[in-house]
DNA sequence: TAACTTCTATTTGTCCAACAATTGGGAATT
DNA sequence: AATTCCCAATTGTTGGACAAATAGAAGTTA
């Protein structure tokens, strides 16, 4: 015994569970790597101890020295469960458990940098039309004075805007803080998600002119009918400004 | 000039974009670390070259050089693009576009190590309500009789179902083709990824029994009123049909 | 005492260097 | 020409060093 691999120094009593040659992390098989073995610890680690959301994990030395790994390893590992949603890491503060996983599982398809073809074109609107307009009932329901003044300091700030990606993202701005009005996370999250195509579509149908005039007083028109509660004047004028981009889009002409 | 930071060694020439300070992601702000910077840089770069799925991504020491990082910082960003399901790297032959961003996305929901928090539950029912309920405009306006058949299908594979997972696949699959009526991708996409933890709550609130007897007759009376068009009765109908897993988890009594 | 400031120690972020493990491709052999 | 073997390139893992951030303690002042 010479040269023995310098993996194991020598302790093998403590708690190391031992699973040479396991699958990967999901369905595929693979080899294991010492990443996804740690990354397995760490789960059992979690459900083990029984931990919730807010509470802390152990520093990455002392993940070293439990499960025997270099500290990059213990950083490769975490930082698989930082893209996962699962844990937010601070300095000095170290891991805390989160579960931001619903907002992770849409980031993966913000990564797309293509055109936006017209059928998403025609779907993105239409989902839009669902979370905006057929929402009514929850967004009557939640609304308040709060909500109502933050929109319009919003809308105002269209007065400011110099560029058209300036006033697209004030536009942005607007809509994502109505939809916000729901509380509810998980489609606030979809709907940011979608800002990349939604800006896009805003960008296209509109100059800097336009929405310091139209967009503008069409904003205001929605902000007075939902002031008012009025059901049937609100559902109305967001569907007429929701639609007032397709139609341009429409006139383009798309090849496809 | 004793003591330059070590961060950047010399060159500033080659084709430094140089975002000292950017944003985050989306919208929330950060401080932007080097391997989020990093990050960006890879996805400009394959955005910028044109590289499709199967092209390859240049070595770690090229990208090292070519933006001026650490070895370990490129690979806590390549662990990034792992985890997203863009690339995947193999010994010796490197880092390949790939795209499982689908496939990573249920993956993040399997990581069953976290309760499905409260609010967490809530926000899900509260989009399948405006998915399923307040879209029945759309869903009446699309709905053909092959999709009613469909569904009448789906539903009637309750009888060979055998335990509660089973079952509440099924159930899944009932909810599902039932959104695809509307025709929207992007709304079909949502929903699929939301499987794992519409698949929890069905699983919490349900037995075998209860699926082969109660879920089975509520899901024939939705299809009734669609089939009439009775809007008045489907949103009572799948609201009260929606609510009955949220009463169970209210029984529940989760401790936060 | 209470509020504020400063300092310190701990923890994460980044970089470097070394070696092991893997493997595609070339060299050597038949 | 086919097969086998070997090498070199690349990723995987480890350890160490230093910078950056910051929570908490210690000290200061009103």
């Amino acid at each position: 015994m010479t040269a023995l691999p310098p993996k194991k120094p020598e302790a093998s009593n403590e708690a190391v569970p031992v699973t040479p040659v396991t699958r990967d992390a999901f369905g595929e098989e693979s080899k294991a790597s010492a990443v996804d073995e740690l990354v397995d610890h760490i789960r059992t680690l979690i459900s083990e101890d029984g931990l919730k959301v807010g509470d802390s994990l152990p520093t990455e030395k002392e993940l070293c020295e439990r499960f025997h790994a270099g500290r990059n390893t213990v950083r490769e590992a975490m930082r698989i469960l930082k893209t996962y949603g699962v844990v937010k890491v601070r300095p000095k503060v170290g891991a805390i458990l989160i579960d931001e996983r619903m907002a992770r599982a849409f980031d993966l398809f913000a990564f797309n940098t293509l055109e936006v073809s017209r059928e998403t074109f025609v779907d993105i609107q239409g989902f839009r039309s669902l979370l905006e307009v057929a929402s009514f009932e929850q967004l009557f329901d939640r609304v308040t004075p709060e909500d109502i003044a933050d929109l319009h300091q919003v809308n105002a700030e269209f007065l400011n805007a110099k560029t058209a990606v300036d006033a697209s993202e004030i536009d942005f701005r607007f809509h994502t803080r109505l939809v916000a009005v729901m509380g509810n996370k998980a489609i606030l999250d979809v709907y940011k998600i979608m800002k990349p195509v939604i800006m896009k579509i805003m960008l296209k149908a509109k100059t800097v002119q336009t929405f310091s005039t139209v967009t503008y007083s069409e904003h205001a028109e929605i902000l007075e009918t939902l002031e008012r509660r009025d059901r049937t004047a609100y559902q109305y004028k967001m569907k007429s400004h929701l639609d007032a981009g397709f139609r341009h889009f429409e006139a383009v002409k798309l090849p496809t």
